[in-house]
RNA sequence: GGAGGCGUCGCCUAGUCCGGUCUAUGGCGCCCGCCUGCUAAGCGGGUUGAGGGUCAAACCUCUCGCGGGUUCAAAUCCCGCCGCCUCCGCCA
């Protein structure tokens, strides 16, 4: 949700954002109409809820017929003051469903236009040279480190097994992410992965992605996506401190995605599935702290894809592709050899207060109170095997190790088809 | 799953039975000022949050876990929900 004050002050820089998201700048308009009649509606209702208050202090002191024509009038006052109420409460939902329609202010500097106007930033490490390429499930089932058809035959379609090297694989690499925030000074945590619907709501992840996310309807949870979703409600309706600099916490969660848009893409293997594992990092941090933060996340991604030795590059999300609480997103694509293509690995988003408006977390300042920053970025996740399986495949099916994940597999160097 | 108890402005707490004088009491902590060689003590004032309003104030509305209801009037009565605690049952 965006804070009105914006609107009201600098209605311009909203219709700009919206454009920039290829999105209808009318709405500003609305917004400002529909503020604006909130406003009248709710100073009507405070003059008469005020009257109808020294009214009531009256009618106890009152004797005999006296008292008797306060009641009546107080009587006629109560029916003014509940309609001028429900008024007022119904201007006021008007403003917050039109507020919700516009997503984040987008940063300066983003890239315009849908998902193929990104910008690259930069490409890091070598693409392996390859005679034979073998994709990830080849290797993985060569390994005996993915099980794609047991998966299947106990959960469905995109569920899978992670067995031997692979579940080892996955986490020593979780555990490696989880050492490398702890040493940057994030708090780990484990998260729950089942939340409230206004938790779910409140991150933003109900809105035109709600098809995404699967609910459970004898309990009314919703299962996460991303621990990004409980980190954030954790210091939801909370004043928090942020005087010694930002919030840092590494969550380690189960991640939980439906994938009802995306019948028929990546189904082989175990780059798009139901359910994954994922270390991410969550900041909170001051407004005008954030875009800095947001960079130190990014490299925090890129320290990691350089410790498990993955060949990527950087992009600059454009504006029509960051999703409604962003106002800046770069993903990390790890090369993927088998498709000769490029493949999503990190995301950090910059949601500035957006989020943490509706969440209502906020700090403390000399006059107030304001809301905070909220930023997240991948450090891990399961998908890193797919990347870490085919950049370092040899000629034989073996698999190279990552000397930084070697201390989580016994010390092995190399992975070796089991036969 | 069963039975009972509890939720008040940072923390603790009075108020809830019996609706109006609650504009929510007191203590602790914190902030400002006064006083006192320093410290401690003492004295006076302030101290939930949100939305309006103002140059700034004053001031107005909402906020006693959340939502609804009854009433001229709700911290107080009624209903639903959430959370916490105790005991019992079940369980990794």
């Amino acid at each position: 949700m965006l804070d009105l004050r914006v609107i009201r002050e600098d209605p311009d820089r909203l219709r700009a954002s919206q454009r920039a998201r290829g999105e209808d700048d009318q709405i500003v308009s609305q917004l400002l109409a529909a503020d604006e009649a909130r406003r009248e509606q709710l100073s009507r209702f405070e003059a008469l809820r005020a009257e109808q208050k020294s009214l009531s202090k009256q009618i106890p002191k009152a004797q005999g017929e006296q008292k008797q024509a306060l009641l009546g009038k107080a009587k006629q006052l109560a029916d003014e003051v509940k309609q001028a109420q429900a008024a007022a409460d119904e201007a006021q939902r008007e403003l917050e469903q039109l507020a919700i329609v516009p997503g984040n202010l987008v940063e300066e500097g983003v890239p315009s236009g849908g998902e193929e106007n990104f910008v690259e930033l930069r490409h890091v490490g070598h693409k392996p040279q390859l005679e034979k390429v073998r994709d990830h499930l080849e290797l993985g089932e060569l390994l005996r480190a993915i099980d794609v058809p047991r998966g299947a035959k106990v959960s469905g379609s995109r569920f899978y097994y992670l067995t031997g090297v692979g579940a080892q694989l996955e986490l020593g690499l979780l555990n490696l992410a989880m050492s490398k925030a702890i040493e940057n000074g994030f708090t780990p945590v484990i998260t729950p992965t089942l939340v409230r619907p206004e938790i779910m709501g409140g991150t933003g992840f109900l809105g035109a992605h709600a098809e995404e996310v699967y609910w459970l309807e004898a309990d009314d949870l919703y299962l996460v996506g991303t621990s990004e979703v409980p980190l954030a409600g954790y210091h939801a309706d909370e004043i928090i401190d942020l005087a010694d600099g930002p919030i840092r916490y590494a969550g380690w969660s189960a991640c939980y995605r439906r994938e009802a848009g995306s019948h028929g893409r990546d189904t082989r293997g175990i780059i798009r599935v139901h359910q994954f594992h994922k270390v991410e990092m969550f900041s909170y941090c001051r407004e005008e702290d954030s875009r800095d933060e947001h960079r130190r996340l990014l490299t925090w991604e890129e320290e990691m894809l350089a410790a498990v030795e993955i060949p990527y590059r950087v992009i600059d999300v454009a504006a029509g592709d960051l999703g409604s609480s962003a106002a800046r997103k770069f993903d990390c694509e790890a090369w993927l050899p088998s498709q000769g293509r490029y493949m999503e690995v990190t995301s950090t988003s910059n949601c500035t207060t957006f989020q943490a408006r509706r969440l209502g977390i906020r700090e403390r300042t000399d006059n107030g109170t304001r809301t905070v920053a909220t930023l997240n970025g991948t450090l891990a996740t399961t998908r890193w095997i797919v990347a870490i399986l085919e950049n370092h495949q040899q000629p034989d099916g073996s698999v190279h190790v990552p000397e930084a994940l070697r201390p989580y597999l016994g010390g092995r160097r190399l992975l070796e088809p089991v036969t």
